[in-house]
DNA sequence: AAAAACATGTAAGCTGTTACATGATTGG
DNA sequence: CCAATCATGTAACAGCTTACATGTTTTT
């Protein structure tokens, strides 16, 4: 009685990079080691049962590929429904609260979104991201105002967690500013 | 053969509340939903157990509180082991990786740091966090000018990490100021 | 009488990690 | 021939989380 299964975020990030290109189990190890995905480590006991996983459940495939006298390679790529998947996870509205709990998550999301949609598909992102970002740092400021007696300690991290949020906010500017240069379609 | 038992990050949060003050585990899960600790849950699943394992270890113990008709309640305090044991996390030496890994758990100590040391001893926690965070910002802009080619998403992920260190530089200097201003002893 | 708040727990399970294990090929 | 790199896996476990379970006291 398999209860639906969905990717965890470890497997979204390896449909991510098989969607850069399909890769072995190693080349994906070796991948996240120089470029660091998250906080995930890339020791062969995470990536390969994770890879298994998704190619149980058919988000990938893979073919053995004997290269010249080299030990086989099993290079996995993404079905269709990986790719569905994949999009979907890219695409998916964003809630304040992920501002917060999910950040890296998003970045995530970002980095990988190069490979699948549209500059004009990312701008919203950023303008989505841009807009709970707000939300999310007024929120913090009337926090500031009601809760920040007392604690020298509490009212600096919360400074902290607003500062924090403004810089994310004025990095989408940035990254939207970039974005729009090479989309002439907005003004 | 019980291996030996160190906390985890949640049990080194439960030392700090109950370092605050004495609690039970309804009193701890209160506060953390009013004011979440890092990502941790305050479901009872979580806090029950972790506070039984703390018990069991000898970092926390307990007296059973009859109020006034109410029902009673398990007060936990630290022992002499959970404080120091809380004491030598706080003043645990920072790593570079930590400013890309456990920036969470850094702001954790920072706040619970607030009952337990001096402001001689938060001011050296804020120096060291500065110089780390100064060498992983000059290690992350060496990293722009190798590989920020080819990608426009991954050259804007760098510059948002590159941005969150710095912000938290000048943080770590506002709050260095706040202490200086209650410290007289540095000039 | 019922709902909300007080108070504490257990059981099952997911996710990921480290440590262990194995073997082939290539370069010095 | 030895070390390094290539390549893939398993087993045991830590450390949660959600869902379930239970009962009391106070407020409406």
């Amino acid at each position: 009685m398999a209860r639906p299964y969905s990717p965890t975020l470890l497997g979204y990030v390896l449909l991510g990079l098989l969607n850069q290109l399909p890769r072995s189990g190693y080349d994906v190890r070796m991948e996240m080691e120089t470029t660091p995905m998250g906080h995930f480590s890339s020791s062969p006991g995470s990536i390969y049962p994770a890879l298994q996983l998704l190619k149980k459940n058919g988000f990938i495939d893979s073919e053995v590929i004997h290269r010249s006298r080299l030990k086989p390679r099993e290079v996995f790529h993404l079905t269709e429904k990986g790719k569905k998947a994949l999009s979907a996870w890219l695409h998916k509205r964003l809630a304040v609260s992920d501002l917060r709990d999910n950040l890296s998550e998003l970045m995530l999301r970002f980095r990988f979104m190069e490979d699948i949609a549209s500059g004009q598909e990312t701008l919203r992102f950023l303008q989505d991201f841009r807009r709970k970002a707000r939300t999310y740092a007024s929120i913090l400021k009337s926090q500031t105002r009601t809760q920040a007696e007392s604690s020298l300690h509490f009212a600096l991290s919360l400074q902290r967690e607003i500062s924090m949020i403004q810089m994310h906010i004025d990095w989408a500017d940035q990254a939207m500013s970039a974005f729009e240069a090479t989309e002439p379609n907005t003004p």
